[in-house]
DNA sequence: TTTGATGCAAATACTTTGCAATGGG
DNA sequence: CCCATTGCAAAGTATTTGCATCAAA
């Protein structure tokens, strides 16, 4: 596990911290799903003076080095998880805001089938389904 | 066009306002792909006095009574379009930002497929497929 | 005339940046 | 020891809210 950020990070010419293999930790152990201040707070309480901008600055190096991905959701900041290595998407309760997780294969099929995608290099494709689920339907006014 | 706004309005109980319809005129017109400063801009050509917050607000209103679709690219903040009759989705290049629309119908076969969405009442589906068109492709470094 | 909607300004939420200090290689 | 990385504070961008005024019904 921290073996491949390690890895990654010399691979790309980047030094490995404390605080970058911290906040790598996190994100895999928080299973997808985490905000930049959820990752920060958890962060926080094993390295009290980590600061908010090295968790951007971290997630931006992340994202480009391909070790996590971004995902956008119904709201105005993002969600990051660590590249997952089967292709997964998300389910998004509009009511309660749970994000159920989903396997299911498409982007190659989508690459074969869309005649616009042909010419792309597509390095991420992300399904995001959003409704009500049960809970939230019954009490939906 | 208009007529359907005006409708649609009335059936929510809410009023017709100048404001209103100039800025879903302004989004059906854009086809797609703008962004609420876009909006703001666009709008103040016919209306100076319109505000910012009038955009946003009118956004969040047309976005609960389903008239137009608010969408995630890779960036913080949001793009809106009318709501489209034929599902279709999104093809996003990195490189250059260019969004490439495409149609393919998923929602119902993920519906059925998914088995975590069986007991979900969807209201959305967007696919968002990224990564560089060729262009970009042959000027990446 | 009666509210719901608007404009404005100020507040909040999220993210980025400049710079001096720090620590990994 | 050198320079990439960090913490801190400050700035930047995106969005929301309170309130007096305005206008649709």
């Amino acid at each position: 596990m921290l073996i491949t950020i390690r890895k990654a990070l010399n691979r790309a010419g980047k030094r490995v911290t404390h605080q970058r293999t911290l906040i790598m930790e996190i994100i895999r152990q928080g299973r997808g799903h985490l905000d930049a201040d959820e990752i920060y707070r958890r962060a926080r309480e094993k390295e009290p003076r980590l600061s908010l901008s090295t968790v951007y600055r971290t997630l931006q190096m992340m994202k480009k080095l391909n070790l996590v991905d971004e995902l956008h959701f119904d709201e105005n900041h993002h969600h990051y998880e660590v590249k997952p290595s089967a292709e997964h998407h998300h389910l998004v309760c509009l009511g309660c805001g749970r994000v159920i997780e989903f396997d299911y294969p498409l982007s190659r099929y989508l690459q074969k089938k869309v005649p616009e995608a042909k010419d792309f290099d597509v390095t991420e494709t992300e399904v995001r389904m959003s409704g009500y689920c049960a809970k939230c339907r019954r009490a939906r006014r």
